[in-house]
DNA sequence: AGCGCTATAATTGTATACAACTATACGGGA
DNA sequence: TCCCGTATAGTTGTATACAATTATAGCGCT
């Protein structure tokens, strides 16, 4: 297998700077300059550049005269996507229970297994794995739909969700119930039951949000 | 009324490229560079790299070992944008009858009714006065209901969805429709009432999508 | 002291130079 | 003829140079 991608500076500029304005080391209203950046950083102007743009696209900068200004996400932005993932998700459950391959099915209790696996290992970082585990699910569930427009909506919305205040470290506990729910989903997939996988996904939707809730802290 | 933002070589680029593509010029499968992007359009990498940047973050390019390859959108892929409308215009317009202010209001009194008055003018570009005024009506309900992350994502559609085709002109009798339609929408807004609300805004995009079906040609 | 103007510093936008990588075409050998 | 290796051309990623715009600070004048 190839990789005909490799990571660019600019690439791993973005994931560190949208982690640590999603995570909050960089407040709402400071003004990032891409020569500032570039210092720190040690880089030229041009993956900076294009990191801050990328960021402006998500929303999360915004441009001003002299700048970017950081915008961020609340916790009532995560509340919010929640709320679409529940008004979307279900319809593409019911998709991904038609259109479903056996080898995405294969897939997708893969992930599910070796997620139980790590979370039951506690290891040092075994959360790190679960939460990337997490990730893939989600991202194939949104593929296995067949919809472009589906997937392009939930893979934003889930990968912006995942770098929200990464410090919020899941209990075991509620870490083994989310696994449970994607369990259920994939059963109801691999049976190829719409009605069972839209319930599925709903739940699991919910009680993530639920589970969210009861984090601390929310201090925005 | 000070605009702190100039419009930028990147900036052209990008609406020039999107256009071209969403509307068909660029045929699904084709291989763009930026250093022929760049003799042919007779500027630098430096805007044209951002441009396409923006393009592959749109998921109508996709990155492969010698370029940018065109994706595109299909008309499943538009149906389907209408789905996810149907599945969140809904609730934001539930949120917009709450929040909406005076001001909102009788802004997007004023676009519907200088609307009205360019689709009866059917001047030569009036077809064009049209669009914006529609774009500008539907960004501005979505900025109304108060939710970043719902102004986030229905902007994105919405965007995307109204360069598809452009060369697909719409009939007066439809955009009078249409415009009814919009009128509908801010009644129920100005009178607060989000179950109106919503009503008026799935008939909206029912309708809409089903205008869409009518069309011709559907080759994708 | 306050106001306005000017100079300076800092910012972005664009062009270009350079290096590393990759696909591809071409040629030689079995 | 087919396969493999090498050279070549084309591609992106990064750094840097330069221009134009804008914010800011400081100074002089009233």
């Amino acid at each position: 297998m190839k990789e005909h991608r490799n990571i660019s500076i600019a690439d791993q500029i973005f994931d560190q700077l949208e982690r640590e304005i999603l995570s909050g080391k960089y407040k709402r209203g400071e003004v990032l300059s891409e020569l500032r950046l570039s210092k720190e950083l040690d880089v030229s102007r041009t993956p900076i550049r294009e990191a801050l743009l990328r960021l402006e696209q998500e929303n999360i900068l915004v441009e001003t005269g002299r700048g970017m200004e950081v915008i961020g996400i609340s916790s009532q932005d995560m509340l919010d996507m929640y709320d679409i993932r529940l008004h979307l998700e279900g319809e593409a459950a019911r998709r991904a229970a038609v259109n479903i391959t056996e080898a995405q099915l294969a897939e997708l209790l893969e992930l599910t297994e070796l997620q139980r696996y790590y979370i039951n290992k506690q290891g040092n970082s075994s959360s790190e794995h679960t939460k990337n585990l997490d990730s893939q699910f989600h991202e194939l569930l949104y593929e296995s739909c067949g919809s472009k427009a589906y997937m392009d909506v939930l893979v934003r919305i889930h990968k912006k969700m995942t770098k929200f205040r990464m410090a919020s470290v899941s209990k075991q506990s509620r870490a083994l119930q989310s696994n449970d729910e994607h369990m259920a989903i994939y059963r109801a997939l691999s049976s190829h039951d719409p009605d069972a996988a839209e319930e599925a996904v709903i739940t699991h939707v919910r009680n993530a949000m639920s589970r969210m809730e009861h984090m601390e802290p929310i201090d925005t």
